[in-house]
DNA sequence: CGGGACTTTGAAACCCTTCAATGCCAGTGG
DNA sequence: CCACTGGCATTGAAGGGTTTCAAAGTCCCG
């Protein structure tokens, strides 16, 4: 039944992917294998929508998706970048109050029943646990996003964006990253205006702080500007801190 | 064991509370009063700290609360306030990401042993679900604040601010509100100078928008006003939404 | 009644948004 | 194969909003 809507919902789901793809790819819930459907999104293509009931709860495999909402005056803002291993889809009531899409073509995503999970988290502890980690997890993201977007500067704000893409996108390791998104989704998940964008990230290559071998291909020259973006006097900080 | 430590802690903590508060005031998780501690906290005083292991999770039950944290330059961003009935402390890793402070003199927390509690959880589903919808509350409570952070004018963040606040502070009804944190707070939550708050709340009312009683009292005048403040011709905005 | 924290107001400098236009790149159809 | 189209990205200039620095005003509590 539930199985059945879904296909429906999601054409592009297919058994022959979860296969392959759940045991090559690392991904929280394995216990949940059984439950999920595998898709396929286009770029661009909506995943679930603000205002529709909230049955089902998402993983991203591989590729990026955003959490968006538009607000009254049309404006877009992001409100969480999903890469691979996010669980989202998460929400107070029951229905969703944010519409999430895909960003690169061909976005994965490991779709799973909502209350079939809740039921099954009842009678295993562990799995619980996992969704409660998964939660926090989420929460810290936000955090996270709050902490960027509450900067002064658009240099400040691109500059802690690209940490916080390299850090989820490299593993921590490596200095450069392929950003799967345009300049227009960055606008909007650091709520400045798209030029603003181009100009910081001009600005920084011209002071020699990263290169860009093409427009979404960041490499990180000098990680200390960056990372002192946020303090003006850095040296002073750091003797505080001490 | 964790009672002792947290008597330590909060010297302030009493039974004589508990037993007052907790069958008065309206909180969730009531399965959990034998584990909850009952302390009060003075303005300013610190209820949990950054870096400090994660060894309880908490629920306000009077007055207010400021989850903040200090970036390297000295500048503080307020990421989440804490009003009664909200639960706290949650993190991904093993330690605290930001630090709580009571606003309001006298607010009284109830302080959950976190080992303990997950422990009840994983042999209590309801308590789990209870658990991880209060944690998706929490996630809706810092995306509405960064719907807000994300405005364009300090207007508009002011505005949609005294919103969520009679909202979450008059219970849906009525239109005023005695506001328990100061301008400094309000500056810190939204990302803005102190002094950008104060002249925004000058302008709302010499507009005739909201009255000012004392400066921490605010009454909404033209509610309608306060929400076209997203867009910059809200009359054009209303033709459009019909 | 005074001190201290909180709040408000003013003026200059700076940054961002907005409007406009150009440049770039890939995919499509002739 | 090439021109064309549309989406994406960059750059420029003007205007407006916010920050910053400075100073005065207000309120509460001891």
């Amino acid at each position: 039944m539930l199985l059945a809507s879904r296909a429906g919902q999601f054409p592009n789901s297919s058994k022959s992917h979860r296969r392959n793809l759940l045991t090559e790819q690392s991904h929280p819930l394995k216990g949940l294998d059984q439950l999920a459907a595998l898709t396929r999104f286009h770029r661009g293509q909506e995943i679930c929508a603000q205002g529709k009931p909230a049955a089902y709860w998402f993983c991203v495999i591989s590729g990026a998706a955003r959490c968006c909402v538009i607000r009254l005056d049309g404006r877009r803002q992001i409100v969480d970048l999903l890469l691979p291993g996010d669980l989202f889809g998460f929400c107070a009531l029951d229905e969703y109050n944010s519409t999430v899409e895909a960003i690169a073509e061909g976005t994965i995503i490991a779709i799973y029943p909502r209350s079939r999970v809740e039921m099954l988290a009842d009678s295993d502890p562990q799995l619980a646990r996992e969704i409660r980690q998964l939660a926090f997890t989420a929460l810290s993201r936000l955090q996270s996003q709050l902490l960027i977007v509450g900067r002064i500067t658009a240099l400040e704000k691109v500059g802690s964006f690209i940490l916080e893409m390299v850090e989820r996108l490299s593993a921590g390791n490596g200095n450069s990253v392929a950003l799967p998104m345009s300049r227009y989704d960055i606008a909007d998940y650091l709520a400045v205006s798209v030029e603003t964008v181009s100009r910081s990230l001009t600005d920084l290559k011209q002071r020699g702080v990263i290169t860009l071998a093409r427009a979404r291909t960041v490499r990180i020259v000098d990680r200390n500007a960056l990372e002192d973006g946020e303090s003006k006097e850095p040296v002073e900080r750091r003797y505080l801190a001490a």
